[in-house]
DNA sequence: CACGCACTTACACTACGTGCATGTTTGCAC
DNA sequence: GTGCAAACATGCACGTAGTGTAAGTGCGTG
């Protein structure tokens, strides 16, 4: 599509944050992008299962073929959205020193998402997915992913860790609940707030976030009801 | 739920557990126990995703057509395996008397899945699931599904309850916690036993189950080792 | 018996996802 | 620069999914 007629790009790579600022991968995660944006855009205006991969070619400028080229449905293009915002968590989390409890590890980690940066396509992914068991899906899908990459990461820190082995149930159950507590603060903070990404909307995400953390670290001790935030 | 006063319901309804037995809604339920049977075997001898609906629709002797007045995909037709093992979890956990706390009350129904007849579908299930991303995200849909029904049953509960409310975050970071603890037992189990149903092998899984609400309930205190018995 | 309703079936149609053959761009060596 | 080879985009064709519609068939009721 574009970069046809550029008279001379200089040849030094300039420092990007890839690694390999080839032309072709440029040119391919740019395509990559458009992709992603002209879904959105579909979905916000057309609204869910609306529109056809055809659509959304046409809008990013490129044959239908060459979208399965780099999606292999619109959910998995729809998707990436929210893999990104969970690979930031991941990112986090491994960032964490290997010794600090992993609650703790999570904890931090999902603080970091309390960010308009990274929660604006989240927040707008959310008000879409209300209404769609389609998306819904996609969504599940991405959050199981993210608790595989958990498991993965917390094994491999217990393999650095002197203390060694943890078993498999600890590892599996642990990871499936942090992140189910990640997602349960999120839905009640959309629920709340829906997708107003103010510093206040974002201070009850982040207290959501750590209360979900306290209330696993506790064993859901008492519900009760008086203690209020 | 309690209409066990009467002894004797006289014409219409013998003790069966359809409540109208009309030649039709006998038939259709024949019709659909067909077609779920069918698409199993044709999962065992073929794989999942090597047949079609078409094979399905011959299999079950009805036409393409029919198949989808039952279920919606392929998937639907599967999952209906793992609704009903849920909804047996479900179902116990209903039962339980509404003053016992969450976690009590879902260690024991979960505790209650561990029997054959129970288990022997969704053991088969996860051998075949292992190697299928398509059957692995009707799987997360039909858990999600139960983690909303849980969240449902636990806020009915508490409305009957004098400690009235309970916070939204507390019960969806509970109930997504407890499904997810539930999830790990089960994965840890087959990992194990695979589709062993022997008596050691379900002993196994009731002891996982219990260990995972155990976990659950201390907060995950100490990794450790394993404190074996 | 005849009517009405639930259900099945056949047909047609849109859209998805993939294999294949072909044209175009990019990278690399000469 | 020129030529080559690999990567990429595209068009075409094919099988399959899923849905609307209208006509046929079995079941319950008056």
């Amino acid at each position: 599509m574009s970069t046809s007629t550029s008279p001379s790009p200089p040849p030094p790579p300039p420092p990007e944050t890839a690694p390999s600022p080839t032309r072709r991968e440029l040119n391919k995660a740019a395509t990559r992008q458009a992709i992603s944006d002209s879904t959105l855009e579909l979905l916000r205006s057309k609204g869910p299962g609306k529109f056809t991969v055809e659509d959304i070619a046409e809008a990013a400028g490129i044959s239908r073929r060459t979208f399965f080229n780099y999606f292999s449905s619109t959910e998995t293009a729809i998707a990436s959205v929210t893999h990104g915002f969970l690979d930031t968590a991941l990112q986090q989390f491994r960032l964490r020193p290997a010794d600090e409890p992993i609650l703790e590890s999570a904890r931090a980690a999902l603080v970091e998402l309390a960010d308009p940066m990274s929660v604006a396509p989240m927040a707008e992914l959310f008000s879409l997915t209300q209404a769609s068991p389609l998306l819904a899906r996609s969504e599940l899908e991405a959050w199981d992913h993210c608790t595989e990459q958990i498991i993965a990461a917390a094994r491999e820190r217990a393999a650095h860790s002197p203390a060694g082995d943890m078993d498999e149930l600890y590892l599996r159950a642990l990871a499936g609940s942090v992140i189910s507590c990640g997602k349960a603060a999120m839905e009640v903070w959309f629920s709340r707030c829906g997708t107003d990404l103010s510093p206040k909307s974002l201070a009850i995400l982040r207290q959501l976030l750590i209360d979900s953390m306290g209330l696993l670290g506790s064993g859901f001790a008492a519900p009760h009801s008086s203690e209020r935030s």
